[in-house]
DNA sequence: CTGTTAGCGCATTCAA
DNA sequence: TTGAATGCGCTAACAG
């Protein structure tokens, strides 16, 4: 039961300290901070009484004063898929071992949204910003503005495909290859590939990989072979009945992604194929849930989306501590996926 | 590419617009807040020039003078449950109309882990707080502390079963019933019920609705169908391995919800059983997911997670909106769920 | 209609 | 080692 407001006694500032102990206001904030030139008497006595007073700076004081507000920006497309919740943690994770708090926004990928949240943010004043950019998003104006109000940003994940930024990704290239070569080796001669929405600027390492690979085992690859889908289940449907009514059909596919391996198994089932005899799926892991499938895809590529959040965070943090004056080189990390065989 | 750093101008205060028109800073605030006693002439002066200098009121500035964060602070077990997700974005929407943050913690289901978000958003002092608790939570005290704070909270989803608070919640006594009562109508005598975690503050309605269902029905309650699960695959397997052992095997499970549910049907197909014929299966929503199962519950009661999101917010925004001297009555908003049947 | 002033809570510079 | 004084940017009470 709640206490209906009744003793709401004021909270207690450096002022109060300071009047019941007769010492000045200054003295108080510094017995408060362990300032070295402050009477150990005089420390005790201040950090007792705050004690027993349930002292707590006001933050939003200190915010004001210091022109920090000891909060982060986390921009992400959305929360729906589980990929995104673990890189949240990532980030959640370091950000709460810092004392610092994350102001979360999602972008529903959704060019004019993220630049609203964008706007939010930094009226807000928040120190610094993580981004995994929307599928709209192709100039990153609305970032770069940000630079005048010194608000580092760390580009994550979702990286825009422009020099000179910060920026945590995990490179898909080589497991792709792996990915690839894994259905070679299985015997599949044609393996199809439905890639997600082009956006202008995010690489596009998937299909880099899967050239490669091609390349590599010396197999011509065929254009006809790829497909794109916008993710919704209608695109990735039509996607696949485009190759599968391929005089040469594949008898594999490498999907964007989990939502596009399911819907694939599933349609696939429908048109009565065998899962894994007349057709394979590899993926790129973003559900976790695959596990419970009776087919689930053969293979994906693990990106670490929590390690992602935790070394972006890592990288903002190094930035926010670095002193205005300072010029700091542009840093872009990027992981290694790897190709989880189930 | 950034422009690092190079053109970092001052951010503009109503200071500099003073000093430039020549008028006092009283004026140009007011001029901008559009004040009534304020002449056209100076008005339109100021917001040409406010827009000219690409003018923006500093946050911290007018958080540390009003008292006031324009955050509220969103606390959750987990987001990994894409449910969770879904009531985020309920909360998220309408505090983005009202131009609020939103400051996200996860308790993880832990308690002293969520005892430190409260802490950590109460000294960001936020405006209020939503809260689905932890399963540890037994006591509220840390939240009826924030009642000295002035920082209402709103529970919802999972509501600590105690009076005087406000809330909002999905009932699922009734769709209990509706489930429980499907299976008896498709010939089910024996249905098992495998229950979550029995946290000393949640309802539980399913077993409410559960027993209800039978005493209606005229079916006597076994006992023994009522096993426990704390969520894992081994407890949930456990669970099932009871019920299943038993001389009279159930022939349909009540899944506290879609993880168990999923756990359930992948040990029953491990042991043989036929999904939908020796065994049915009916659920809780979490996961839209089940739609890409071979055999999905038959059944699963849908709990509106956005739409409880929105609703809790819609009345902390009234809490926050009520004058501070006003008694509010504590709210308690209940939401009906639905049996979606598949 | 407009200007002057005070003050929110705190850190910090300057004096003592 | 301590105190007094200043100011961060803004709002609002008060005075003209």
């Amino acid at each position: 039961m709640f206490y209906l407001h009744a003793m709401s006694e004021k909270v207690p500032t450096i002022k109060e300290i300071a009047r019941k102990l007769n010492i000045s206001i200054s003295t108080v904030s510094r017995a408060l901070h362990d300032h070295p030139s402050i009477g150990l008497r005089t420390k005790m006595q201040v950090q007792k009484l705050a004690a027993e007073m349930n002292y707590e700076p006001n933050q939003t004081a200190i915010q004001f004063k210091q022109g920090k507000t000891f909060t982060i920006g986390l921009i992400l497309p959305n929360l729906m898929e589980e990929y995104f919740s673990l890189a949240i943690n990532g980030v959640e994770e370091l950000a709460f071992k810092n004392n610092y708090n994350v102001l979360i926004g999602q972008s529903h990928d959704d060019l004019e949204r993220e630049k609203k949240i964008v706007e939010t943010m930094r009226k807000h004043r928040v120190d610094g910003l993580l981004v995994s950019i929307s599928k709209q998003t192709g100039s990153i104006e609305h970032f770069e503005q940000l630079d005048k109000y010194k608000i580092p940003v760390v580009f994550f994940d979702r990286v825009p495909n422009v020099p000179d930024i910060h920026s945590v990704w995990c490179s898909l290239y080589y497991s792709t290859i792996d990915a690839v070569e894994l259905l070679f080796k299985k015997g599949h001669q044609r393996i199809g590939f439905i890639q997600g929405p082009l956006s202008l600027n995010i690489k596009n390492e998937r299909l880099d990989g899967y050239i490669e690979a091609h390349k590599r085992n010396k197999i011509t690859l065929q254009e006809s072979l790829i497909a794109t889908t916008d993710l919704s289940k209608e695109s990735t449907t039509q996607a696949l009945e485009k190759l599968l009514s391929l005089k040469n059909k594949p008898t594999a596919i490498l999907a964007f992604n989990d939502t596009v391996a399911l819907d694939t198994i599933q349609y696939a089932k429908k048109k009565k194929m065998k899962i894994n005899k007349d057709i394979s799926v590899v993926s790129y892991a973003n559900w976790p849930i695959t596990t419970y499938l009776d087919y689930p895809p053969i293979a994906s590529v693990e990106q670490f989306p929590y390690e992602q959040g935790a070394r972006a965070t890592e990288l903002l943090f190094k930035l926010l501590n670095t002193k205005s004056d300072q010029t700091i080189p542009y840093e872009n990390v990027v992981l290694k996926s790897e190709l989880i065989i189930h």
